[in-house]
DNA sequence: CATAGGTCTGTAGCCAACTACGGAGTCAAG
DNA sequence: CTTGACTCCGTAGTTGGCTACAGACCTATG
């Protein structure tokens, strides 16, 4: 194994969030908080890094931190039958937004082509994509 | 033409969405106010709720207001240079947020499948999936 | 061994996106 | 023609997710 510790400033630069949100999520429950050797500051390992853009990444696909808060349980967690149902609902929610998602992509796309061909209608109807129900 | 027109309240109930909400949505041009008539209440046409509609969808998806603002204005711009750009700019953002939803899918996926098989090892590795650069 | 820069703890402030509320006006069902 | 629900407008409060201090404490470097 290799010796991966550092301080939680390296964390943070290597994750490109501030130290600030590292403690947040420390706060929060997302990130745990190794403990601090008397007198001497704390040593982080490098999943800490890979956990952080995790959470980043994630927010960015429109996970709010509790969201977030479940996935990382599918990680933490020991529970089979658990994980499992969470994993499955996880999975519904992602697979609605990849729907969602393609039909944007489609749309801009033929949008793009449209207006590359110089035959573009009025206006276009992106707003049609996301409203069937 | 069919007469759809209805009041805010009706709106909001349509489109699952307080009337509070589009009201704040109007102070920041998302969605336009109609001219109300002295002495009595707006009236909106069915489009609207289509737009409330793509709004929450799109932040869903993890666009801000912000980036709805300009999505929306693909639907409303005149301009076919501009709209052409924009248009690629937010299939680029797209795409991007779709490769990830993928991984996230997959491996949701393969996890399942092994709780299902009771041979699940130790942990799973969720994490590492949106961890790379 | 001094000192600049990072860490720790706690608390306060900020921005986006709502959400609630007050008081006056409007409207429609009975 | 009253009454209860809804609209309008303005402003204030809330929640989520950070971000910014302040003041005390560590620690690596010359």
């Amino acid at each position: 194994m290799k010796n991966d510790s550092m301080t939680i400033g390296k964390v943070a630069t290597m994750a490109d969030v501030h130290v600030e949100t590292i403690r947040y999520y420390q706060r929060l429950g997302l990130v745990s908080e190794p403990p601090r050797p008397p007198g001497g500051v704390r040593h982080y390992e490098h999943d800490t890094v890979a956990r952080l853009r995790f959470i980043k990444r994630a927010q960015h696909l429109g996970f709010s931190l509790d969201e977030v808060r479940s996935l990382l349980a599918l990680d933490d967690g020991q529970n089979c039958r658990e994980t499992r149902a969470l994993a499955e609902s996880k999975l519904a929610v992602i697979e609605a937004r990849l729907v969602d998602l393609r039909r944007m992509q489609k749309l801009l796309k033929s949008l793009i082509d449209e207006c590359a061909s110089g035959k573009r209608p009025r206006a276009c109807p992106i707003i049609a994509t996301l409203t069937a129900d």
